[in-house]
DNA sequence: TTAAAAATGATAGTATTACTATTATTTAAA
DNA sequence: TTTAAATAATAGTAATACTATCATTTTTAA
């Protein structure tokens, strides 16, 4: 039998829904792959619409603007990432085990879900990675947020406070630590990467180096 | 006396250097106005151009385009915090109590510099925080590193890094965390601004506390 | 099964952006 | 004071980020 997962999106974020046609479906597929080859600034609805094999008119009828779509994409980044996460944490007790593996989720690399079909997790990955705070890092921040365009990413920051929190009651920023994971979870493997003086990771180039780090900030900070 | 501090700028990042001529120090001070305005999105070297009183041909004799003029606003932005580093922690010999000016100067609202004439400081700062990560967070960063456009970054974080294997020599990780320490000062201000959800200083908004969070990270993770 | 509604395709058009080019005029340096 | 360098004024281009219109195809509902 095969599953089918669905992550519910904030219906402000496009204009039709792209999960309920093929042309749809089509759209965030080849959007995934664009964005990754060009990088979101030189991503644009045109080169989308000839991948796609349709029009840019087309392409406006399900999302508004680049920006939107690149919320939509990160969102549902952070949708199915939580899913992961309740799924893989699932009747494990013991919060330090299930810290290390939300941990290891956020920083290892992902290989494609059989159960989502037209989204490869991969490459949205290296999207969220190189691209992901774009989708906060503007002028209209609050505009967005009073839409509720960041719930997702909220969200799983909350149950990873949550965790830390049980894990450790009286520590003061369980939410700001959890913030600080997800970030770094990110950003030290785009300096690996590209910018390997600002890391100690430079020569392996591997992510479980980042878990390590990860792993080790935090238990010695939420460790009494 | 009036000191007035220069700070040593990549020559690759410009056409002709802004610092040598009225105009191009009107560009600089106008486009940290504009920039901070409208964010890096909305703003356009037309804008600037009228802003300053001069044509936009006259602004692309400065500047290639818009992300160079990123680049070198953030660059000088860190080679001026290196300098601030350095000149608060002469001759302070222990390694935490550096390493606690270090953090407050990262995370704390920045005042006015009046050893810089035509640069605003206090709004450069904004700047960093909003917009500094789109300065390498895009699909030319290894170019972009090849001609050395982060030098300034990363021998800040060098630096910071150096402090703390200072305060904790068998520390595995020093670059990460100093990466780490930079990147959390402005994006824990950042979401405490406009995300607070993401913090757990939501209704104080205060500067102070961010510095906290991160004194608390860091010298639980590196103290023995 | 058929008529209406919805979605898509084809095409055109606009304002803005991100530049480049040219020539005249002003300012600075030798 | 002559020459060179910098700036102003103006024009122009290709690409981007859309909006609008209308014909055609596909879906849905009576």
């Amino acid at each position: 039998m095969k599953l089918h997962l669905q992550i519910q999106m904030n219906e402000a974020l496009y204009l039709r829904n792209p999960e309920l046609s093929e042309l749809g479906k089509k759209i965030i597929m080849h959007s995934v792959q664009l964005i990754y080859n060009y990088g979101f600034e030189a991503f644009t609805f045109k080169k989308l619409a000839e991948d796609v094999g349709t029009t840019e008119a087309s392409v406006y009828r399900y999302f508004e603007n680049k920006h939107k779509l690149l919320v939509y994409l990160t969102s549902w980044y952070w949708g199915w990432l939580e899913f992961q996460i309740g799924f893989h944490t699932n009747n494990i007790e013991d919060a330090e085990v299930k810290l290390k593996k939300v941990i290891r989720l956020l920083a290892s690399t992902v290989e494609d879900d059989e159960k989502t079909n037209y989204v490869n997790e991969s490459l949205l990955h290296q999207i969220v990675i190189s691209e992901g705070s774009k989708a906060y890092l503007t002028k209209h921040v609050s505009e967005d947020n009073k839409q509720h365009f960041f719930k997702p990413y909220k969200d799983l920051c909350a149950v990873i406070g949550m965790m830390i929190s049980e894990y450790s009651p009286n520590y003061k920023y369980p939410k700001s630590l959890a913030s600080t994971i997800i970030e770094m979870a990110h950003f030290q493997n785009f300096f690996m990467r590209n910018l390997p003086a600002l890391t100690d990771f430079g020569n392996s180039k591997e992510d479980t180096e980042v878990v390590l780090f990860l792993n080790d900030l935090v238990f010695s900070t939420i460790r009494m």
